[in-house]
DNA sequence: TGTCAACATAGAAGCATGTCGAAGCAGCTT
DNA sequence: AAGCTGCTTCGACATGCTTCTATGTTGACA
């Protein structure tokens, strides 16, 4: 019996890491019921954490790409990158076993 | 603008966090494509890991119940809990902001 | 140019996690 | 009963994560 190749199994388990933190679940949620995007500072006084913990947590989530950015000037505006959280049923079927190898974690 | 409470957050990211880490995504992979229950036994020759690891492994798993265990005699016999893995596509609704509410997070 | 505001990055403390070998605990089997 | 088999639990070690404070950096503005 063979097993799933361990950098495509790294590659997935990155993705699930971004989300196992009950703060990015926060942020996350947070993020996408507040619909457009938001600046650090708004983040970080409806989180009640300090400024750089929330740019961490940010960052994290950016680098697997459920969240993205855009420079306004000095500030930044993060929103929802919504293919990447829809990405995930399509996730749990490659681990299922079914198809759909095609797309599945190229969240663009 | 208020945020998902604590309690709730930290659920979905202790269900997340079963899948964050490439051993245990390669485990479900492996249970789920080989279709039937497997001891652990097999699982440690398929997956090369000390005996030892896979039991925790499986136990987070199970905590988590992504995972199903019946005992036959001396062995135990670990199958994938469809419904659990099922609940991915809400959870990711969920935390998206969508509806939804009911069933989320109880997969049984 | 100098200062402020908005973020990011670095460094450190404390806790959690992944892994292993060794030891413990059931059920069979003889 | 005694031993073997299949699996779990324990103790330990190294690594990684979350969070903080303190320091950098970058753009706007007087």
């Amino acid at each position: 019996m063979e097993l799933l190749d361990r950098t495509t199994a790294t590659e997935y388990a990155a993705c699930f890491k971004a989300l196992a933190d009950p703060s990015r679940v926060q942020l996350v949620e947070l993020l996408a019921r507040h619909g457009e995007p938001m600046g650090v500072g708004e983040i970080v006084t409806a989180m009640g954490l300090a400024q750089s913990t929330v740019s961490q947590h940010l960052k994290i989530l950016l680098d697997v790409r459920f969240l993205l950015v855009e420079r306004d000037g000095n500030a930044r505006r993060y929103r929802i990158n919504a293919n990447c959280i829809e990405y995930f049923p399509s996730a749990a079927d490659v681990i299922m076993g079914k198809p759909s190898p095609t797309s599945a974690m190229s969240c663009e």
